[in-house]
RNA sequence: GGAGAAGUCGCGUAGCCUGGUCGAGCGCGCACGAUUGGAAAUCGUGUAACCGUCAAAAGCGGUUCGAGGGUUCGAAUCCCUCCUUCUCCGCCA
């Protein structure tokens, strides 16, 4: 949510940051300031008549000791009340158009943003040399399948398109990445929290992804009001942790870490080039989220991406980060930058982690603040970053790490969170079938 | 899932039966001041958020006693619905 007062005294700037984000909100912006000013009028009118009323509710009781008639007075009263009611129920309605205009307006994305859309991404820094193999790369679908570790048909079968399983050393693959991610967090001061996979309407709202965004998700539970979704990111949990709670300054910055699956309808998403574990209904994702002073969180934004980057790097993979045009940025955010990784049988690079800055944005729209030291009160800045996506990240081993002979080399990173292994074969995977077809549940 | 109890100003509580000087008493905590060589103790003062008015502050006005609705001239107090917490029973990883 925007400051009303920022909207109120320069509309015309905001219009114009608004455009970089390529929306068109001069006429949402225009009538919120005539809702607006019509609120104010209409609570003057009623603070007003309710003042009167207080003053006589208290004059009736003492009248009446004096023994006095307090009959035009109570007449009196019952018109105010008629009043009152006329203009509560003409504010009502003026403020829900507000706040639902209010509530859709995207944040202002930082003046140093090239506006417009992804084409005006711009990458800032590259990471890791020539992927060039002498024999003929394949692409990780073929080759976790032919390993043995994703399951993509029984995925299928499952759950439909979009899902696959994690078998054997996949799993512990995936396990170890989300091992490695947390602890690593850890070590940095970052709290680890485990969150709700199930969350209240009032979660979405706060990060920023409802009303606009809500079919995005997926719902449970839709017996009228008490509705869950399943999170799409750990981030929509992690926003709401200090909804409606004031923090003091010497507490900030927080910092948490989040494992969760992700769940995402991904509607109407589906490309023949995003195959396999590159776009999924569910996914695995580690996320980072800060909770600062406005001061704190440019150099927050800034550590983020290095953890986000170094965690890439730990893995020995190649990679760039891209700063997001404005446009590119999702509604909630005045900043991101994407770390994307090499998918070599794509020749692309692949989104693993978003890193962005709310600023006030989500503070707004959760009322999370902060008492300062001399004791005023404001809002706090919220940031979140993936760190890292494990589910995208695996295919970026599988497909650079991959050999000749179709094995994988394990990352070093990762070795000591599988059991010390140097390569995933297709003989370990024999291994792993034959120990578990005589091993129950 | 069944039965019962409760949700009040940072925390703990009083007030609810018997509606009106209750936005709300007390204790703790916290802040400031006095006292002291200093500290403890003691005493005194203060102690929320939001909205509106204002250039801003002060001041003034309004709102908030879990949430929403109702009754009433007037609701923390009466009625209804919902949410949450606790206790007991049942069930269960």
């Amino acid at each position: 949510m925007l400051d009303i007062k920022l909207i109120r005294e320069n509309p015309d700037e905001v219009k114009t940051r608004l455009k970089a984000k390529e929306v068109d909100c001069d006429s949402a912006v225009d009538r919120i300031l005539v809702l607006d000013t019509q609120r104010r009028e209409l609570i003057q009118k009623t603070e007003a008549a309710k003042s009167e009323q207080n003053r006589a509710s208290k004059d009736v009781p003492q009248l009446k000791k004096e023994g006095k008639d307090v009959s035009a007075l109570i007449e009196r009263m019952n018109a105010l009340k008629e009043e009152i009611k006329a203009f509560d129920a003409d504010l009502k309605s003026v403020e829900d158009e507000y706040t639902d205009l209010m509530l859709s307006l995207p944040n202002l994305p930082d003046p140093d943003l090239k506006p417009g859309g992804k084409e005006n991404n711009q990458p800032i820094c590259f990471y890791g040399g020539s992927s060039k193999r002498d024999f003929e790369i394949k692409n990780h679908v073929d080759l976790c399948t032919s390993l043995g570790i994703i399951d993509y048909e029984r995925g299928a079968k499952l759950s439909g398109n979009g899902y696959w399983l994690y078998r054997g050393l996949g799993s512990r693959l995936e396990w170890a990445l989300i091992n490695y991610f947390i602890e690593t967090h850890e070590m940095d001061g970052y709290e680890i929290v485990m969150v709700p996979h199930m969350l209240g309407y009032d979660c979405g709202l706060t990060a920023g992804q409802f009303p606009k965004f809500k079919d995005e998700v997926y719902w449970v539970d839709e017996d009228g009001e008490n509705r869950h979704f399943m999170l799409p990111t750990a981030e929509t949990a992690l926003a709401s942790l200090h909804r409606d709670e004031i923090l003091t300054e010497a507490e900030l910055p927080r910092k948490y870490v989040s494992y969760t699956p992700c769940y995402r309808r991904e509607a109407g998403s589906y490309r023949s080039d995003e195959r396999g574990m590159i776009r999924g209904h569910q996914f695995n994702k580690v996320e980072m989220f800060q909770v600062t002073t406005p001061e704190q969180s440019n150099e927050a934004f800034d550590e983020l991406v290095v953890r986000a980057e170094s965690l890439v790097k730990g893995l020995g993979l190649k990679f760039r980060t891209v700063k997001l045009a404005a446009g590119d940025c999702s509604a909630s955010m005045a900043r991101t930058y994407d770390i994307e990784v090499y998918i070599p049988s794509m020749n692309g690079y692949k989104e693993v982690s978003s890193v962005s800055n709310a600023r006030d944005y989500q503070a707004r729209r959760g009322n999370i603040r902060y008492r300062r030291e001399d004791g005023k009160i404001e809002y706090v800045h919220t940031l979140n970053g993936s760190g890292l996506a494990t589910s995208r990240i695996l295919p970026a081993i599988v497909e650079q790490y991959q050999q000749a002979d179709g094995s994988v080399a394990v990352p070093q990173a990762l070795k000591r969170f599988l059991r010390g292994r140097e390569m995933i074969t297709k003989e370990d995977q024999l291994k792993v079938n034959i120990k578990s077809a005589f091993t129950c549940g």
